[in-house]
RNA sequence: CGGGGAGUGGCGCAGUGGAAGCGCACCUGCUUUGGGUGCAGGAGGCCGAGGGUUCGAGUCCCUCCUCCCCGACCA
């Protein structure tokens, strides 16, 4: 491979700089922390969308769309939500010329005219559940920004529901986070992840409990790929979000609400990339096979053309790429530089033999197979990939996953990866001293890897590591 | 806001008082297409802004602005 990126070893940000802009994923907007996602860096982010907005369908939730603008007096509703989120909001002060008499937040989240749409909408237990999602954009003032990982505005769904009982708003939330966020990160980004319970530290504004998907990047930081969360009744309180039960006495629903972001590009670059670039896992990839003409000689372009029909055809996103002008090496580089799983090469030798080069981009191996079998080849391939990806990304975190037995040796052990130790030594003053190092406490979990439903379960397990 | 750096073609950088340059990218032609081909030619600059010193300032002095990195918040 062409040495085209700064490598990972040498240098892993910078890695991550070269990656975003020799694939032509994003680079960043003229307002600081803002971002352009380039066209390539928006098919991915299409996907993505695309397999999370079926799983959260297959949920019951449907979409809808709720206001950029909402009146700053929304968040003041809510004390522990205005308290996080008043550092990072954008206010609108002035609009149509004058000086508006209330300031209008653009939304960082939105729970609040959510939550006053609830109120209006639901009158009866019959109403419920109400089960809402909204693909939208939010806008979070942020002091350093990183593309895809920290980005004041920033693309994601935000789902929202309401329900009779707290048993029903935790199951939701539990479910959307296995259903959806497991599910896909596992099965599709082939990114493994802890799900696990956030300490009250940790937890969001406003919620009773907050649970995380934690992932592990190649550099050994922890990326928090996802979030459910219940909120308790403090968002029916604070909106009035109530509904006559059976007996005819007014209840308060419980509410959830949970997210998933454009950060999950982020994640998917630092998980599966490598120094020649990205690598995307074929379920996901928007190309998943590239037809390479070498050169145009002896009606090759023909058969290239009728190879992409044919994977087309076979129901593999297939592009052909025949900008002979454009040097072979330069374009192979290319492809690998964008991840796309599977790139066959078409040229005089290949045809010479009735046969396609095939290469995989994950391992690098080449194979020349007989053009009448190219299309099997390539599926199998792209299944095979999807699973060694996964398989691979498992190994590293769990190389790089310790278990300890002090605050300090955890402190130590996640400056290169994760450490796990029992909750009860960390609680109290050791999320403090973790703290110093850089350190924070990722998630808790029940000693088998369940989710627990209290921090106050008996022999849980903290996961802290260095996060980004 | 505390500490540390940097502003020079699109991007990355060199240039310590005396002709604005280099690499990549871009355009033209030829060449080469099986791992970022090679050669030749070419286009592109208010050197962050303002003021000062000097015969002469990208370079020295002053003021301002912006950006980046390290700390506290965060999907």
């Amino acid at each position: 491979m062409a040495k085209v990126l700064t490598s990972q070893a040498d240098d892993f940000p910078r890695w991550y700089q070269d990656v975003l802009a020799k694939a032509q994923l994003a680079e960043n907007g003229p307002v600081r922390g803002t971002m352009v996602i380039r066209p390539y860096g928006y098919s991915i982010w299409e996907r993505i969308q695309s397999e999370v907005d079926a799983r959260i369908k297959a949920c019951g939730a449907e979409n809808a769309y709720f206001p950029l603008f909402i009146p700053e007096s929304y968040l003041q509703r809510e004390a522990e939500h205005v308290e996080g989120f008043s550092p990072e909001l954008a206010v609108v002060t002035h609009a149509g010329g004058k000086a508006l008499d209330e300031p209008i937040v653009v939304r960082p989240t939105s729970e609040t005219v959510i939550g006053e749409y609830m109120s209006r909408w639901i009158q009866s237990y019959r109403d419920l559940p109400l089960l809402l999602n909204a693909w939208n954009n939010v806008v979070r003032w942020e002091l350093r920004p990183r593309l895809f990982l920290r980005t004041t505005e920033f693309l994601w769904q935000e789902g929202h529901t309401a329900h009779a009982t707290r048993e029903d708003a935790a199951a939701y939330a539990t479910r959307i986070l296995r259903e959806v966020y497991e599910d896909f990160m596992v099965n599709v980004l082939a990114i493994p992840v802890l799900v696990g319970r956030k300490t009250a530290s940790e937890r969001f504004a406003g919620a009773i409990n907050t649970m995380t998907l934690e992932a592990m990047m190649r550099d050994g930081k922890a990326l928090q790929m996802g979030t459910s969360h219940e909120l308790g009744q403090n968002f029916s309180r604070a909106f009035d979000i109530t509904y006559l039960d059976a007996a005819g006495e007014t209840q308060y629903c419980w509410t959830t609400s949970w997210g998933s972001t454009t950060r999950m590009i982020g994640g998917l670059i630092m998980t599966h990339g490598d120094d020649g670039g990205l690598v995307v896992p074929p379920l996901l990839a928007p190309i998943q096979t590239v037809v390479v003409l070498v050169k145009e000689a002896d009606g090759a372009g023909e058969r290239v053309a009728a190879l992409a029909d044919e994977l087309a055809a076979a129901g593999v996103r297939a592009r052909v790429d025949d900008r002979t002008s454009v040097s072979f090496g330069r374009r192979a580089t290319d492809w690998e530089l964008k991840g796309v799983p599977v790139r066959l090469e078409l040229g005089p030798r290949d045809l010479a033999a009735g046969a396609v080069t095939v290469v995989r981009r994950d391992t690098g191996e080449k194979s020349q197979v007989p053009l009448d079998r190219a299309v099997a080849r390539v599926r199998e391939l792209l299944d095979r990939i999807q699973v060694d990806l996964l398989a691979a990304a498992t190994a590293r975190r769990d190389a790089a996953t310790t278990d300890v037995t002090t605050v300090d040796e955890a402190a130590e052990a996640a400056q290169t990866g994760f450490a796990r130790l029992p909750w009860d030594v960390v609680r109290g003053e050791g999320e403090a001293r973790l703290a110093e190092r850089g350190v924070t406490v990722r998630c808790l979990m029940g000693p088998d890897g369940s989710l627990p439903p209290s921090e106050d379960e008996p022999d849980l397990v903290a996961v802290v590591a260095r996060a980004y």
